[in-house]
DNA sequence: CATACAGTTAACTAAATAGTTAGTTTAACT
DNA sequence: AGTTAAACTAACTATTTAGTTAACTGTATG
């Protein structure tokens, strides 16, 4: 068997993780379930990874880092404090978009006070926090944004998108079994980052 | 014994149980471990609640509503579209404040894509959801706010008050242990709820 | 052809887990 | 004091769990 096969065999086990430990959190993913929904055999995941924990810590961090690295290309294309902010909020949105249990892992590990959140996890969210104060006091400096919380933001940010997008697949069933959703429940949110940003920059005082 | 003492341990058992499934999720709470914590021997949870589905359901569903008796009862004090979204605000906020695991479930069951909804929780949820796109209705029509997506401006509500009650305790020792954090981290946010209102009726244009 | 070595596996272990059982204690009422 | 029912419990069971082991495969190298 060639570098290749084995190759894909990691990668199913990490694929298979993310959308357990998304689905079904840390304790709720069997390392039994685990190999099996990847098709590799058990010991298999063990040759790869030390432990669940360590692999949990790869998966989660994998996925922070094409979120930071996304941003800070999306970075380098702006000028304004607000097209910055619009790129924030995109990288977590096209990233979400294409593999949503990034967010999905995120909300578990906010849940848990932060204890699910390995040490590098952390370090990667402070950084794009720090990003996000960075973009805050620019547009403070020019005068378009108003002085805000930097968290606070993150937050309506992160939990709009995740919110949106980890009912998504659901919603149409939720809509067919009870009788009370709301109006526009079960609409598509193609362009739901344009409304985010509708929301946050004139929630941040630009005109 | 008397009554109220058996009912202090009946309480004793959802305390307990709020506080671990918030932490742990269902999956990572133990009967033996909650048994532990609540100071009551296992079987007694069993006595009270026929399995840990159920007692997760009632502490789940206890828990919102609360905080749909308590929006009900607010929103009676309300004439305007824009305060009726204030006291939306303010009963998750109020409300998390007393009891932050409540918010700590919910992110969990978003999470799941749902399936940590119980149907009674779930209904009450969409009943939450559907009294808010009143409000963003009533709004539209005093041409005080634009027309936006109702489960957005929901989970940015409930998305940016959750991070900051459930990060709150942690946010200090995450200060001293990464020297990247922003600015304002470590800060108290007594009225975030205020801030909140800002970004929120300012995002749908409100003057 | 022999040796080495990365990759893979079925079968196993020790510990943890949700839930049960069969019985004991407590308290209220006659 | 005796009866009853609710509240409670220590000890148990059957199953599931994370992780291990020891042996096997194919391939590359000398």
């Amino acid at each position: 068997m060639d570098k290749k096969d084995s190759m894909a065999k990691k990668e199913k086990i990490i694929l298979a993780a993310k959308d357990m430990f998304a689905n079904k959190g840390f304790n709720g993913t069997t390392m039994d379930e685990l190999a099996k929904q990847a098709k590799v055999n058990k010991a298999t995941i063990y040759y790869y990874f030390k432990d669940k924990e360590a692999l949990y810590e790869y998966v989660f961090a994998e996925s922070i880092n094409n979120v930071v690295n996304d941003l800070e290309k999306r970075l380098k294309n702006t000028k304004t404090a607000t097209d910055a902010l619009k790129a924030y909020i995109d990288s977590f949105y096209f990233n979400s978009k294409e593999d949503e249990t990034f967010m999905r892992i995120l909300l578990r590990a906010v849940a848990s006070q932060c204890y699910l959140f390995p040490k590098q996890v952390m370090k990667k969210f402070l950084r794009m926090l720090s990003i996000l104060e960075d973009i805050l006091d620019k547009g403070y400096n020019e005068g378009v944004f108003k002085k805000t919380d930097t968290k606070l933001v993150h937050f309506m940010i992160v939990g709009g998108i995740s919110f949106l997008l980890t009912t998504k697949d659901k919603r149409s069933s939720i809509y067919e079994t009870f009788d009370n959703t709301p109006k526009n429940f079960n609409k598509d949110d193609k362009y739901a980052n344009r409304q985010l940003y509708e929301i946050i920059l004139k929630g941040l005082g630009v005109k």
